[in-house]
This record gives C-alpha cells, structure tokens and sequence, in this order.
DNA sequence: ACCTGAACACCGTTCAAGT
DNA sequence: ACCTGAACACCGTTCAAGT
C-alpha cells in the first residue's frame, strides 16, 4: 500500500534528481503529492528528515542490489569484484543522490539513515570476508574492505567534482578498483 | 594590502567553519566586513561566485603546503607518503572547507576554482612521477597518482559522513594509504 | 490523525539612487 | 568604481483552526 508518506519520499527523490538538493523545498514537495505546503510535517519532523529519509531508501535499494549481483559469484573475488562494479555504476548513474547519501548530515545522527548505512557497509564487508576465507584475496578484511570502499568512492567523488579526470586517458573508477584487487589478489 | 574584496573571502571562510555551507548568508558576510548586506555583488557575481572563490584560495594554500612538505625529501616514495599526509591532515582538520571544495559547483565551470584544481593535482602529481623516475615505486604514474589520492580522499569522505568508521579498530586514512604504497612498492 | 491557510522571520537578487 | 536602502519573490517553520 503507497501512503501518502511514501509519496512524498517518491517526490522528493525525484526533484533531487531534477535539479539537485536545492531544489527540493517543501511547497514544491507539497504541491507534486496534491498537497499544501507544509503537509510534510504531519510525517517528517522537518526538511533534514526528509531528505535523510531519502537517502536512507536510496542506500537500502543499493545494498539490495549489491546482494542480489553477489549471490551468483562463485569465488569471493568475483563477489568484491561484482559489490564494487554496482556501487560505482550506481555512483556515476546517479550523482546528486550519491552526493545526498553521503552529504553533510550534521552531528545529530538520523536512526534510519544509520541503519541503511550499516546495512550496505555490511554487504560488502561480507563480500571481501568471503574472499579472504576461500583464499582469492590475502589480508586482513578489516583492512582490505574499506580499501577497496574508499578506492571506489573517492574516485567517483573526485570525478564528480572534476577535480580529477581532466586528462583524456585518464583511468575510470572501474579501471582503479581492478588494479587494486589485482595487487589485493597477487599480494 | 588587504582589499575589501580579501575581507569579503575571509569572512565567508570564517563562517563556512562555523556553520557550514547553509551558514553563509551574503547579508552576515556584508555586516562582519562592516557593510550592507549586498556589497558582495559589487565583487562576486552571485554566491556561488563568492563561495567558489574561497573554495579557490583554500586549495591554493593546500597545494602550497603540500609543495613545502614535499621539498626536502629526498625519494620519491617519501614525497608520496609527504603529500599524502598533508592532504589527509588537512582535510581532517576541515572538514567543512574539506567538503566545499568538493562539492557541488553546477554544471557551469568557475575558471579560479578550476586552475586551483590543476594546480592542486599537478602538484600530487609530480610527487608520484618523482617515485616512478627513481624506482622507488613501479608502475604508470597516471595509474598510481590517481589511485592515491582517490583511496586518501574516499576515506577522508566516508569517514566524514560516518558511514565507515563505526567498527572500534578500524583503519585510519593514513593507515589505508599507507597500506597502498606498500603494496605498490612492493609490486 | 491528517490537513489547510495565514503569518513570521529569513534569504538571494535586482534596481534606483547616492558619493 | 563602490556602496546603500527599498523592494520582490522566495523559503522553512509555527500555529490556530478545521475534518
């Protein structure tokens, strides 16, 4: 059943998309669901709920979608290797999302957020944990995971801002976590 | 000599630190530099201009300080390490500065940021281009340059937004780095 | 329980006017 | 060339009132 909740979670994520987190304001999230413009205080506490609210579906879909791609591998590295080739297509697919998801949040934490966090952090952790048990990747996976996480993230991030790919033949996010689970795996 | 101008920049910077992006408002940058709340716009075409601007000078003085640390070592591989870690301890330090200078500037480029951006990546650039000369790291620079500064800035960012470091014994930024270079040393 | 409409304090930006 | 003050259209949030 789609309640009116959800609607405006539908609405809001689709103005993000639009024109990026500043174009979200709550009369126009308000007249997208055919209401007034503070009908969204009767489900979120304020904008910043909203929002994180957003993020926390958009970051449960991407664990989702990671353990639906992982579940076919056969070898722990192939499992790292499919996590991280999701996580980055849906990076560069969609960047204002993946900005939101990983934006500035403030100090006061957001439940749902957090939990959607964690999800995701630990459906690639188990990736890199089976690739160390079947002996396809060598290490620590404490150290291996967020190495290859942050690899993947910070490429896309740096590419996003432009900062970084300038150079014509300059290597894709895809191409960078290749090379480092290729040093992971003959290390 | 300090320019209107100059003041106008440091005191956006001032209040990016205090309350991040959302707390600079061109009418509390006019009256902390003792004027009206719209002489910003006889300087900088609009906010954007005015915030990118800061953006500019902040990987200005970055891209300074990395030089200097750089200058007396006297391997390439050190140079790495050097620039690496002046590049995480800063964007620690900041991260509030950390997170504008990334962030979203539109589609439309701003020349000032920009040239900070070249300066900033040429600058870490040529620490591993130095490696690659004296053999004290194997590989294409074009590969191991980008691959650095992606994984250091990805884990400053997920770190950043939290959704990494929640494990007690987890590995600092600077310990992921430095994980890398080994491996790259080594292969 | 959910929604509306008016109201408040704010903001970026524009513009005519001053020196 | 640089600055001001008034004005405009907007925004998040609150609140009294409705069903």
């Amino acid at each position: 059943m789609r309640t009116t909740r959800d609607t405006l979670i539908e609405v809001a994520a689709r103005l993000v998309d639009e024109g990026g987190e500043a174009a979200v304001t709550l009369r126009e999230v308000g007249a997208r669901a055919g209401l007034s413009h503070n009908a969204p205080y009767k489900h979120f506490a304020d904008k910043r709920d909203l929002l994180a609210t957003v993020a926390a579906v958009e970051l449960r879909n991407l664990a989702t979608r990671i353990a639906r791609a992982v579940a076919p591998c056969r070898t722990g590295i192939e499992q790292v290797r499919a996590s991280a080739r999701v996580y980055l297509e849906w990076a560069q697919a969609n960047p204002v999302r993946f900005k939101l998801v990983f934006g500035q949040w403030g100090t006061e934490p957001h439940d749902e957020l957090d939990a959607a966090a964690a999800e995701a952090t630990s459906v690639m952790y188990n990736c890199v944990a089976a690739a160390v048990a079947d002996r396809t990747l060598r290490g620590d996976p404490d150290r291996i995971a967020p190495m290859v996480w942050s690899l993947g993230h910070g490429a896309v991030d740096l590419n996003l801002a432009d900062h970084l790919r300038k150079k014509p033949g300059a290597p894709t996010p895809e191409q960078l976590v290749d090379d480092l689970i290729d040093l992971l795996g003959a290390g």
